[in-house]
DNA sequence: AATATCACG
DNA sequence: ACGTACGTGATATTT
């Protein structure tokens, strides 16, 4: 039998320390909980032991310390982030029926030290896991400790044995106790002897095994003179050394292990991690609801609601069910993805409500006309994923207007770091109640179901719980300030992407075809080149690629990643002197990418038509761009000539042409107004080039002594300082010395003291408000900001600085789409935007409409929000995007 | 499922 | 002293 006994304190502050701050939507950290929970299901599977307990401190210093004079109170207070978890994770364990263990006056090392030996007279196996060294002296025949360690976020386990605890120390477990009474441990307090280190302390007890044995050879023992004055003169703080590292194994605690053998988790866990947002936790550990999901509206769980139901089945009941809709002020809307089934629901009264549900094969009408109906202006509608019904209905030839609200969206503008915005994951974050788990339906699945009562029972739970989400969020966006945004913006664009994703991009599949045959030849070719240096071995991958470079050429390994030697482009650049075959794996690496990710890629995802759809998610990024999926479609290559050769294959139709139209240096303007940096704002009002003006600033020379190199740092300095710049990563870039770039940025800021100004009031302000927002109020939660962890916390301050840049030019070209998509609707042209790349957007035209297009595109794009500075924007045409750009 | 790499703004 | 740019998505390999 094995009993497994965990160090609470340890395996908690690790993962505090080790897992990205996380929060709930309402502000509650839950790293460190969550860390605990996912390491304690990994050391399970990989012990699986019979019995399970954890043990925590308390407070109070110990018994041991107590008797100790020169103990101060000096344990570092936790940070308040994870001092709010304890209770949380202490209420998880008990849900989990894990027992757990604590006694005043004891640390977890003592209770450790406790249980273990009571196993071991108890017959059983004891694991110990702790990241603490100390406890190391608890090995036995029977007790193993776990030794946890973190590094660079990952978690490893080192099980330590008697045999291999003497392997890599050279003595036995217990005398652990002598080697800290030696060396001391300034985190646990213990002095030690003053000047006995680490090297000298293992030497020592290599030898003598014990201090007593030691002390009992002095002076004659076998250490340099100035150590055995030291060891002489500490003696006394040795002894009391040994009586602190001394691990307590009798403390007075009532165990057993047969109390702490594993039990199912109780029910209520579930709803704890659903309070605490681990959905993740919840579908791996297959937790469910206590009580099978009532498929009712939460509101109607008081007793007067009543919702009248009608699955509809005629026109007759359409007609008027539909007139009801029309005279409500809103109706919540939900369809299958292939409009197949329909469901509609709206408030009746102050305690009623009435609902229809439609479906294709129940329905004796015209489906059509009754679609067309329901999703005409007249109805005011409110929905989830607003632009996917409405590509669907588009598609179809059906209206898709009258839509007033959209859950996701709103969930999104709300929170645009929570990464999931399902009617489940919502109404659970936001009510704190569970609802049935969403039924995955595939188009056909309710033929398949036999009946529609599965259907109809999700329809309704979904709809209330819309409708409740939209009566909570409608106050919430106003409050934040982000509604102008959500109705001006963002609900708008739903229409707009929703028409380009259905227009699609057109693609020369055969030009493609013939381009990766190319690059197959190349790839063979280089293929041979490389095994004639090296032997056979799987290019792609870079471990083995690694291991041809580093073991069997002997290159230098400039850098590592976390599971081997680094062999990316920066890397490889590096060597490239070294040996002809890094040129080569350069170059293969090139062309592979084209030929997977592009050609193949592109290939496989165009119709018949020729137009690649790709689909356009706004509920994504952090920042409050748009990205592209299936196919990505904004990241076409452009920085090689040959990778920019695939922007040819995409193209007009025959007798249209693309007009290319994207914002010059829009992040750099929205920074010089956002700061009112009044050189900067001249710099951008004078004409000239923006980074030339800025090297004469930085070097201190008049605009036509500026050399391409100064641009070339300025141009640097520019980037740095929209992505929260850092003066390592800034000689990085440039190749220059830390101390260099540094003077490059000093100079920056003296010459454009009002940059200087604003980062360091949009960092303070982001701390007390711990979100940051663009000039639009979009806003992004930065629990980061207020960590204790270094690196996380710089990583807040980088996104205090870059979110309200990058994200207003987000906000601006967002609404140039909306405004655009109206100019060309109200002056009747067939142009239609078909591409938007964060700041560049695409239109496809007829030839004769091009000009009227490109002025039209400049003009929407400039005009769309006044500046302190002029924002401008390049327009071009041509029969392909690279012709356009 | 995680990692490394590389394409874009 | 710490270890570094901000924001994405697709692919191939490895676990």
């Amino acid at each position: 039998m094995k009993l497994m006994v965990i160090d609470g304190n340890s395996i908690v502050n690790r993962s505090f320390y080790g897992v990205r701050p996380l929060t709930t939507r309402d502000g509650l950290y839950t790293n460190a909980v969550y860390g605990f929970v996912t390491t304690l299901q990994r050391l399970l599977e990989e012990e699986r032991p019979e019995a399970l307990c954890v043990t925590f401190d308390r407070r109070e210093p110990t018994f041991r310390h107590l008797e100790y004079e020169g103990y101060k109170a000096q344990r570092k207070g936790m940070p308040e982030e994870l001092a709010q978890q304890m209770p949380v994770l202490k209420e998880v364990l008990d849900a989990m029926d894990i027992p757990r263990y604590e006694l005043a006056g004891y640390e977890a090392d003592d209770l450790i030290g406790t249980i273990s030996r009571k196993c071991e007279a108890a017959g059983w196996q004891c694991v110990a896991v702790t990241g603490d060294k100390d406890s190391l002296q608890l090995i036995t025949g029977q007790t193993k400790v776990k030794l946890v360690s973190t590094r660079m976020g990952q978690t490893t386990t080192k099980d330590m044995t008697p045999e291999s605890f003497r392997e890599e120390y050279g003595f036995d477990p217990i005398h652990i106790i002598d080697l800290k009474a030696l060396m001391g441990d300034s985190s646990d307090n213990i002095p030690g002897v003053k000047g006995v280190g680490e090297k000298t302390a293992m030497a020592l007890v290599q030898r003598y095994e014990t201090i007593d044995a030691l002390y009992a050879a002095m002076p004659d023992i076998e250490a340099k003179p100035g150590v055995i004055k030291k060891l002489a003169e500490g003696e006394e703080s040795a002894r009391m050394s040994y009586h602190l590292a001394t691990i307590i194994t009798d403390a007075p605690l009532d165990f057993d292990p047969t109390e702490n053998l594993r039990r199912p988790a109780k029910p209520e866990l579930y709803n704890i991690f659903l309070r605490l947002e681990f959905n993740k936790l919840i579908e791996k550990m297959g937790l469910t609801a206590q009580e099978a999901p009532k498929a009712e509206k939460p509101a109607e769980e008081n007793a007067d609601w009543e919702t009248h139901v009608e699955r509809v089945t005629d026109e007759h009941q359409a007609e008027k069910l539909l007139e009801t809709f029309r005279q409500a002020a809103y109706v919540t809307v939900l369809a299958l993805p292939d409009l197949s089934a329909v469901a509609a629901e709206c408030s009746t009264g102050e305690n009623s409500s009435t609902a229809g549900e439609f479906y294709f094969n129940h329905y004796s009408g015209d489906w059509n006309k009754l679609l067309a109906a329901l999703f005409s202006a007249d109805i005011k509608k409110v929905s989830h994923d607003v632009k996917d019904l409405m590509r669907t209905l588009l598609e179809n030839g059906l209206p898709a207007e009258g839509f007033i609200f959209d859950t996701a969206l709103a969930g999104y503008l709300l929170d645009a770091t929570a990464g999931h915005y399902d009617i489940g994951r919502l109404f659970a974050s936001w009510f704190r109640e569970e609802l049935p788990k969403p039924l995955y339906l595939e188009p056909d699945a309710f033929s398949m179901l036999g009946d529609t009562v599965q259907v109809e029972a999700t329809f309704l739970s979904y709809m209330s719980a819309v409708s409740a989400l939209y009566d909570a969020m409608l106050p919430k966006l106003r409050e934040t300030g982000v509604d102008w945004l959500y109705f001006n913006v963002e609900l708008p664009l739903c229409r707009v992407l929703a028409e380009m994703e259905n227009a699609g991009f057109r693609v020369d599949a055969r030009a493609l075809q013939s381009f990766g045959e190319t690059l197959s030849a190349a790839l063979e070719t280089l293929e041979e080149k490389i095994y004639s240096y090296a032997g056979k071995f799987n290019i792609n991958s870079p471990k083995q690629l690694g291991e041809i470079l580093f073991d069997k050429l002997g290159m230098p390994a400039y850098k590592k990643t976390k599971t081997g030697y680094s062999t990316n482009a920066e890397v490889l650049d590096k060597l490239r002197g070294q040996h002809p075959i890094v040129g080569e794996v350069l170059e293969y690496r090139q062309y592979a990418k084209l030929k997977s990710t592009y050609v193949d890629g592109l290939l496989k995802v165009i119709p018949p038509d020729g137009r690649v759809r790709t689909s356009f998610q706004m509920t994504v990024t952090a920042t409050g761009r748009l990205s592209s999926t299936e196919p990505n479609l904004q990241n076409i290559p452009t920085r090689t000539e040959l990778g920019s050769e695939l922007r040819r294959m995409f193209t007009a139709e025959p007798g249209k042409l693309l007009v290319d139209a994207d914002y010059s240096q829009i992040e750099l303007r929205l920074l010089a107004h956002i700061s009112g940096d009044q050189a900067m704002q001249e710099a951008f009002l004078s004409g000239e080039d923006f980074h030339t003006v800025t090297a004469a600033h930085v070097f201190g020379v008049p605009i036509e002594q500026v050399t391409a190199n100064m641009r070339r740092a300025a141009k640097a300095v520019n980037f740095g300082i929209v992505y929260g710049i850092s003066a390592f990563s800034l000689s990085q870039d440039l190749g220059v010395s830390v101390a260099e770039a540094k003077e490059y940025m000093d100079a920056y800021f003296t010459r454009f003291p009002g940059v200087k100004a604003y980062m360091d009031n949009v960092v303070k302000k982001a701390r007390e408000d711990g979100y940051v927002e663009t000039m639009f109020h979009r806003r992004r939660a930065l629990p980061e900001i207020k960590a204790s962890n270094f690196n996380t916390r710089s990583f807040g301050e980088r996104v205090a600085l870059n979110m309200p840049i990058q994200g207003a030019a987000a906000d601006i070209i967002k609404l140039a789409m909306v405004k655009v998509f109206e100019r060309l609707k109200k002056e009747d042209l067939q142009a239609r935007l078909i591409m938007q790349v964060h700041d560049e957007l695409i239109v496809e035209c007829p030839e004769d409409e091009a000009d009227r297009v490109m002025a039209l595109l400049t003009e929407e794009m400039e005009g769309v929000y006044a500046l302190s500075v002029p924002l401008t924007a390049d327009a071009h045409c041509g029969k392909n995007w690279l012709e356009a750009k």
